[in-house]
DNA sequence: ATCAAAAGTTGATAATTATCAACTTTTGAT
DNA sequence: ATCAAAAGTTGATAATTATCAACTTTTGAT
């Protein structure tokens, strides 16, 4: 059975790993940065120099090949933390991150985020059970691109960005993302992507307001994916 | 530029991370398991009950869709271990595991892992880096998928496979798979695959021994991924 | 409100990959 | 060593997806 959890990352709130003591630790540490939309927060190869904590707007996650081409592996939307992998495995950054709109971010500095995480047992435990879900939800996303084509691809990567756009405010979500980025997401041609779209605003499954998209029928999504 | 690191798993032994009185404690609760080819571990969906570090042979790990059709995420070989992540983080299994040959492993039972992994600092260190390199791994083959062409993932395939197919006994490494599991690790069909395998064979880049294949010029592979 | 640049869309076509069916080779039990 | 079953291979063709070029719509600065 399809169940749209396994493709998308639970947000889990990293400051409620930490006691009030660890949390305020964390006020004094932390520090509030704006990027501008297409900043680029850090490239693939680099080193991690702390933990990012986004607190507006979306960012990013990609893989750039050598013909310039990117492949998007995952956008974070507010609350949700990273570049703490890489810090831990003592690894280059596999990905690249870039600001998708104009963000703000909390940025702990590596040393702050180390010690945090060698005295707190709640965020430690945290990580390890975060890294351990998102290992569920990369499997998972490989398996979508070997098997499914592109059409199933769109409809889930519609369902997965209607998660990622999602306010808590609204109801109605609007997903306000560029064709580019949208395709490098699902892994195809611009073009591709845009006549799979139109396939779905014919059938009422979806409907735009300029270039922004709302989901209608997330039911009839889920329905090409059995 | 491609490095062939980030697509395969560094093999790091389980039992290395241990201290002597640990090791011995491992040693106790730990069982040895023999499975037949073809005989399924344990299926997606299911609940890890304990570790499994290969002894002898291969291990396949695949997610199955609802047409039947397989796809391999990783094949395991001698001194890997697996099956610890989702009983970390209390899920169910995202993928199921089978024996691609007849194959020995130590098994050890949940509580004995966890009482290990509670009560070892470096088992617990070993493990977060374990799961963090793997991750980069992940993306990486993900990216894969998504931007190559399937006659550059199987090129990428066979160095892989020639790694996991390696013995430090012998210097010549045959890859003995079928061509079906071969097919469900490139993700592609089984006539894509042969096709792409004849042209290699011709261009004298690989060559078989009966349906076992060796790889004569892995550079020429290498020049395939740029 | 205007308008140039950027982003998005469509059509035509080529390239890639999957599917089906027939055939060949290999494997492993006796 | 034999031989049936399983696995692997090839050819023909269909389906899917990418690419290129032309065109349309939207965006955001003034």
């Amino acid at each position: 059975m399809f169940n749209l959890e396994n493709y998308h990352l639970k947000s889990s709130s990293f400051s409620d790993a930490l006691s009030a003591r660890e949390l305020s630790y964390f006020k004094e540490k932390a520090e509030r940065i704006e990027f501008k939309k297409k900043h680029i927060l850090f490239k693939e190869g680099s080193f991690s120099k702390g933990v990012y904590i986004v607190r507006k707007g979306k960012i990013k996650i990609y893989k750039s090949n050598p013909n310039g081409a990117e492949s998007i592996v995952y956008i974070y939307k507010k609350g949700d933390y990273f570049g703490y992998r890489p810090l831990l495995a003592e690894d280059p950054n596999p990905v690249s991150a870039a600001a998708i709109d104009n963000t703000v971010v909390s940025y702990l500095p590596k040393e702050a985020f180390l010690s945090l995480f060698n005295r707190s047992d709640t965020l430690a435990k945290k990580i390890v059970i975060t890294l351990s879900q998102e290992f569920s939800v990369w499997i998972n996303k490989m398996t979508v691109f070997t098997q499914f084509s592109v059409k199933e691809r769109i409809a889930l990567s519609l369902l997965i960005l209607s998660k990622v756009y999602q306010n808590n405010e609204e109801k109605k979500v609007i997903i306000s993302i560029n064709r580019d980025d949208f395709a490098s997401f699902v892994g195809t041609a611009k073009e591709s992507l845009v006549r799979n779209l139109r396939h779905f605003k014919d059938e009422k499954i979806i409907s735009t307001q300029g270039t922004k998209i709302v989901v209608m029928k997330p039911d009839q999504l889920h329905a090409y994916l059995l």
